[in-house]
DNA sequence: CAGGCTGAATTGTCTAGGACAGTTCAGCTA
DNA sequence: TAGCTGAACTGTCCTAGACAATTCAGCCTG
């Protein structure tokens, strides 16, 4: 057993950390100038090396701003200040238990995270297609892959996990929810409202994708999915080629909140106003504000909420004629 | 139907051709330096408005990049220049046809591509699940898949086809594949060789990496996928972690030749010698020229022949001691 | 004629600091 | 307490220059 220790790069160039973090070039700069931090070396050609400890805290820092703080009053502190601000939140709910209908615990999340950080493949995805027999597709959803997707990331977040464990749970849940979408009994041709779903260009999660698909497929929702990264401009040419009546989005804690907002409002621009556009997952760009026209997803409960609101507006079972 | 032609704005600021074309800011605005083209009009700000024929323009001009076109060459042409170019290559095997055992002509690929162009989601994943079974798993992925892949490739780059239908056929095939996937009995612990299966992070394309598993499967690996992109340690650690015997890598023809050389070789430097490398896919590398330590499996019939191989070299049934 | 070397051209990405519109905050007034 | 207003904050765009890495084209050699 002679695997080497990794050459690991101990320093990091701006691009590498733009995609790390999220943050664009152009803001690493000025907060550079402005902020004092990160205050990174320069390599053999002049250009910006950041430190693993540097992106660490950057990463943090993101954190903190999507959650509300501001820039000016956070990026300068120190890593200690930052970390105990983020404490404050999360990090309890580390004991969620999902409960089946006779009343005993069933399903202990923690056991999941057990498995990812013993790399116990088969038993992982074992697990996964028990619990979601057991609890159904829909409340494995919201409840078990849910909660795991906010562990695994604030697992990620703090070093706890490495990316292969983190791309083996995502691979795992992804052929268990897969399978059970393709057990869901198809749709008639006239069952409605019909739906696109996709994620913009930027998104590069699937995972929320297919959980939004499991429950409208549950729902009886006929889907019509792209997977991810489809152009705004193939996402309007879609909804027409499919004539769907709903387009739905998923935006990830990840994407860039800016760009969330400014793709739901150029989208909002080119489809006609009978197309719904249902926004959901994570991003607190759905949460901070309203956008018109476009109706935010923010839980997973929402989505058979307004399916069932679409319902009630639109005819019970004609395709709106157009 | 009153889908607009375009949206409100005749122009789009450099953000929004970024995100619609794939070209960075940096070289958007580089190109005009040197180029003279594109030359945006300035809006009330200052700032750079594209108009939208440019934006097309630049489109195109990114698919005959990525088809190994060199900038220089090709971003100051006009416009009927560029698609005569674009028009110039592919587009002779649409014939293609699998047949069953008993000799009839069963599957016209021409079939398939055609329920794309006419965007029948449903139709067109009805059609590959039952080719699928009445096929086989195998041959459904040798015979029907893999060329369809490159037909589809093909008339994406003749733009022949959007980026939304082949966002649309490669949903359908991923969910039919991963459908048939879980439908192979599942291997015992003892089973091997035991496989560990992902791509580098360069790589976008997850079917290639789903069709060497299906046929692995079939042969009866153990395998274990992570999915697309994972980076250079993380695959090492991986590897150790699940103490896999072989690694596969999925490498498409998108890839960067050179990255694909550098990447395998040092995966080759990082893992033991009783690891066993092969890499398969469409990727120009794999052919062009040999590299030490590394299997390359240019077919897809490959992959069984290399098991039968591994299998007749190490113990028949149990795991390398190590 | 294949194959390898070398210098020149090409090309994407980095650098610098300046500017400004849109948002949020803080303090004053009613 | 509620509403207004100016100041501060913040991300993104701007220009123009530089340079490493890649690719090309020509030449030489075996």
């Amino acid at each position: 057993m002679n695997f080497r220790a990794q050459p690991q790069p101990l320093t990091m160039s701006i691009a590498g950390v733009e995609r790390d973090t999220g943050l664009a070039k152009d803001t690493l700069r000025v907060w550079e100038r402005r902020y004092g931090f990160p205050q990174p070396g320069r390599d053999a050609f002049g250009e910006r090396a950041y430190s693993l400890q540097d992106v660490e805290k950057l990463r943090v820092i993101k954190r903190l701003l999507d959650q509300g703080h501001r820039p000016g009053r956070i990026v300068a502190l120190p890593i200690e200040e930052l970390q105990r601000l983020s404490q404050g939140m999360s990090g309890e709910r580390m004991h969620w238990v999902a409960q089946t209908d006779e009343g005993e615990a069933e399903v202990d999340l923690r056991d999941f995270m057990q498995m990812i950080k013993d790399h116990q493949a088969e038993d992982l995805r074992r697990a996964f297609s028990q619990a979601a027999i057991t609890l159904g597709l829909t409340r494995f959803v919201t409840e078990v892959v849910a909660p795991l997707n906010v562990m695994v990331g604030e697992a990620w977040l703090r070093g706890a996990l490495e990316v292969f464990e983190e791309h083996l749970y995502t691979e795992s849940v992804t052929t268990v929810i897969r399978h059970a979408i393709g057990s869901v009994p198809e749709q008639g041709h006239h069952s409605t409202p019909k739906v696109l779903l996709t994620t913009f260009p930027q998104e590069a999660h699937a995972v929320g994708l297919l959980m939004a698909q499991s429950i409208m497929a549950i729902e009886g929702c006929r889907c019509v999915s792209l997977g991810i990264q489809t152009p705004l401009r193939d996402i309007v040419m879609a909804a027409q080629a499919h004539q769907v009546n709903v387009v739905a989005l998923s935006c990830s804690m990840n994407m860039n909140p800016n760009q969330v907002i400014d793709g739901l409002q150029e989208l909002r621009a080119m489809l006609p106003a009978e197309v719904v556009i249902w926004a959901g997952g994570s991003s607190p760009a759905l949460r901070r504000r309203e956008i018109a026209g476009v109706v935010p997803l923010t839980q997973l409960s929402d989505i058979a909420h307004e399916v069932r609101k679409w319902r009630a507006t639109h005819g019970p079972q004609k395709t709106s004629p157009r």
